[in-house]
DNA sequence: GGGGATTTGTCCGTATGTATC
DNA sequence: CGATACATACGGACAAATCCC
């Protein structure tokens, strides 16, 4: 009785049609990641939908990292960083595959495939002052090394250092995608411990003076031992299980 | 100060609070993909939520195709796809970077260096009935060129057989994923329009005939230039907007 | 520091559309 | 075809969090 009656609106909206009228407002409205959206209410109105069916988009929206709910405040366009990459990779690395040591080295090979290719355009267009970046990273390696400590955070580092000079946004975040999936699942089984710091320290020294070098078959094999070093630390865990 | 409301300790303790919990019993039960979950009631019960947050919770784990829900029937486990990937890049193209041929620039590169790197495995490993396979779809598209006609799908087609003798289920699915993502974008500027087929055909001809002669470098190049005829395309169509 | 306003989070109850058997 | 189980959607209400004055 009350309520709308029947306005044209007899359409089959799934709750998929709401995700999308959100992003279309996005778009439409030309909004920069951070820039606050309408509040529930008002898409509630404007879309001629409940709050319940607005809500419901809105997290899955929030899933994708394309919108950002702050409670008690707003709701604002997320960043669409790849973090549902990372979910979605580490859910299926410990579901789909027959055991985890498969779905690892499929990632590692795409990482390595990845990075051996990069390094040689790396090498080509790094400038003296991101040499001097990773100079200093792996001086900090050396230290820890030296000291028996392993430093996942600065390997991580300097591969993120490694491939500012590309000017490509897409590269860093699907690498750090791919690592912090690696370690996550190899985490708990204790696999991403690094034995031998100095050696892995070692390995990233012969990458960067490779690249002083501006030697790019060179350059290439460091990343290959590189790869070749992680990936006995995974092998020898799977192993170890057997 | 006071109590600094920091969000260290303070990790999403609401609502992801229930996707984690399914997720989490997904695991515990060793559930595969197509495998049913509990009813949104029996969830509801057993978590101790309503079903509104039931219900949010669900639609945010679709969305990442963690799960997948059939009106009217039930939930059942997703495939974990990289769907989020597609919806991810697609959105964060069209609105984070300054323009979309930048965006279309960094995807293309991403997929450059895999494939090129890539080609150089399969080389090495390639079997006669793979190759086979390869030539049956370099043929039809050299009678769709012969005809005039763009062959995208055929394309996709190359790309996936070229990468099955890997035994690596992410590769495939990772290069869809760019795949999409570029004609989704492109396609709304006209951008991947393939002005000349047979010049197209012709490349996938050449990927061939050096994978054939196990030739690595040939095939690298033969890549490369498929590359360039198709960054040729979307540059084209940034300079006449200019 | 306090209080009120705004906004999101959660819950309940009900009605409706849909797919399976 | 009907019956049943299930997801979809709506409206209202209150709690929790945040911000601003």
């Amino acid at each position: 009785m009350r309520g709308m009656p029947e306005s044209a609106s007899n359409k089959r909206r799934t709750g998929g049609q709401v995700q999308r009228r959100v992003m279309q407002l996005i778009l439409d409205e030309r909004l920069r990641p951070g820039a606050p959206l309408p509040t529930e209410t008002e898409l509630m109105e404007s879309l001629g939908v409940s709050r319940n069916s607005v809500r419901e988009a809105l997290k899955a929206l929030q899933a994708l990292d394309i919108v950002e709910i702050r409670h008690g405040y707003g709701t604002y366009v997320g960043q669409a960083s790849l973090t549902p990459l990372v979910d979605g990779l580490t859910f299926r690395a410990l579901t789909q595959l027959e055991d985890e040591a498969q779905a690892l080295g499929e990632i590692l090979q795409v990482r390595e495939v990845l990075e051996e290719g990069l390094i040689s355009r790396v090498a080509q267009s790094v400038t003296d002052q991101e040499l001097a970046a990773l100079e200093e990273v792996v001086a900090r390696m050396e230290e820890e090394a030296h000291a028996g400590r392993p430093f996942p955070q600065l390997d991580r580092t300097f591969h993120e250092t490694l491939y500012r000079s590309l000017g490509n946004e897409l590269v860093p975040q699907l690498l750090a995608a791919f690592w912090h999936v690696f370690h996550r699942v190899a985490g708990v089984r204790g696999w991403d411990q690094d034995p031998s710091p100095h050696v892995t320290a070692r390995r990233h020294r012969d990458i960067l003076t490779a690249l002083r070098a501006r030697d790019v078959a060179q350059a290439q094999r460091a990343m290959a031992d590189h790869f070749r070093g992680i990936e006995a630390r995974a092998w020898q865990g799977t192993l170890g299980v057997k």
